[in-house]
DNA sequence: CTCGTCACATTGTTGAACGGTCCAACGGCC
DNA sequence: GGCCGTTGGACCGTTCAACAATGTGACGAG
């Protein structure tokens, strides 16, 4: 107790602890995320063994470790490609981001969460201003996850979290082209709108705003899904 | 084109191809869910390897596999061990359910998701009548995954049901003597009332009932667990 | 054009090995 | 007795080499 009392400064600290099999799992990721490693792309055990001076057995580990998110695509004897965004994943997305955000904004929501849908919804408006593609879709994810956490439940964020990597990287991946969000002047006013019914703890007029906006999302999506078609 | 036509009978269906590490991976998975692995029981690589009869690598890969879960835990240098559930670790996994169940009644439901609902509770009603504890707990999860279809969202059922696996580990776990879950006559009356609620369309009072019954439940938990550690 | 066949690339799995880390036990020292 | 360095063993992380099994593409016969 007494050799205890002497250190009290001393707080339960992280170590270095990440395995080389981690290391090469969030580099692979990484690599994804930003187009580097474009859809469709096999990621061959040998080559990124060879490039990245480790043993192939550990590149397997991270690619096993990489498996638990969507990111890539697993078939025996076929190895892992890069997941190619589908229309089908996209709308199970989107109605994976319906559910929970609706559902979120349709329960009353605390003081400490609608001050952090505040704060989010600056932090949009700023990106807005500034007109920086990729900061603007960040910044719109990182507002809808502040509506999330409503729940008040870290499992589901976590979830969430997970859900908005897979969705940046399809936006990205899809949109070679620009995607011009600030160029709908609607688009900030419909975060503006649901922020405020939140605060006005009316859960009826958040959820159709939600909901709306989701829908006018995946349609401004689909047409220019379309457009890229032709 | 006309040697497909002659193959209209013809539709993708799927093999075999499963890795040896997955099934050892599944191999644990039943062994920790069915009780025969302990918390806190170290999985040791070269013990498994030699009773499965297969190697120290495809072993490190299942339990890599199995890391996805939250059935062990993993700490470098020092392995992976079986999963002890924690008050914490409850809380979460209810707080998550919480939000899930309670986001989920909050929302119109349709006709199909409202029989779904219905065929649980019959399920879960019959359970309760034989008496297995196992399989009462079973058809519980089932009825609150029924209600959480409501979402409309693939994704979110499986996050759903991912939860419902630990959530079943951890009761099995924690009651190492019975649950008596029939006992508590309001445990029945709980359920119909929400299907009531759901089935009427009446979303405030189906959120107010399944967010009493969670709490309750966990009240429920806590007066057991207390009971046990004394 | 279709269908075998065959060689090649890649993955799945194994076995062995080496260094590093954790852990418990032992023994010296105050 | 309590504290600390040492020691040895168990186990993990990683590498390497090899073989079997499977997918892939090309080539040629019919």
């Amino acid at each position: 107790m007494a050799s205890m009392a002497s250190m009290q400064g001393l707080t339960k600290m992280s170590f270095q602890r990440v395995s080389t099999a981690e290391q090469v799992r969030d580099h692979i990721t990484t690599l994804i995320l930003d187009g580097s490693l474009k859809p469709g792309t096999p990621l061959r055990e040998n080559t990124i063994a060879t490039t990245l001076g480790v043993s192939r057995n550990t590149v397997r580990e991270a690619v096993l470790l990489l498996g638990q998110s969507r990111l890539i695509r697993h078939e025996m004897h076929r190895g892992a490609i890069v997941a190619e965004p589908t229309k089908d994943a996209l709308i199970n997305l989107y109605d994976a981001r319906r559910g929970l955000e609706v559902g979120a904004v349709s329960l009353p929501a605390g003081a400490e969460v609608i001050a952090g849908i505040k704060s989010a919804l600056d932090d949009l408006e700023r990106a807005a201003d500034d007109g920086d593609d990729r900061d603007i879709v960040a910044k719109d994810l990182a507002f809808h996850a502040a509506t999330v956490r409503n729940f008040g439940s870290e499992r589901i964020d976590a979830f969430y979290a997970q859900l908005a990597v897979e969705l940046s990287f399809y936006l990205n991946a899809l949109a070679a082209s620009r995607l011009d969000y600030a160029a709908d002047a609607s688009f900030l006013e419909e975060h503006r709108r649901i922020y405020a019914a939140i605060a006005a703890q009316d859960h009826a007029t958040a959820a159709r705003c939600v909901e709306d906006h989701i829908d006018e999302t995946i349609r401004r999506l689909h047409a220019r899904l379309d457009a890229a078609e032709a």
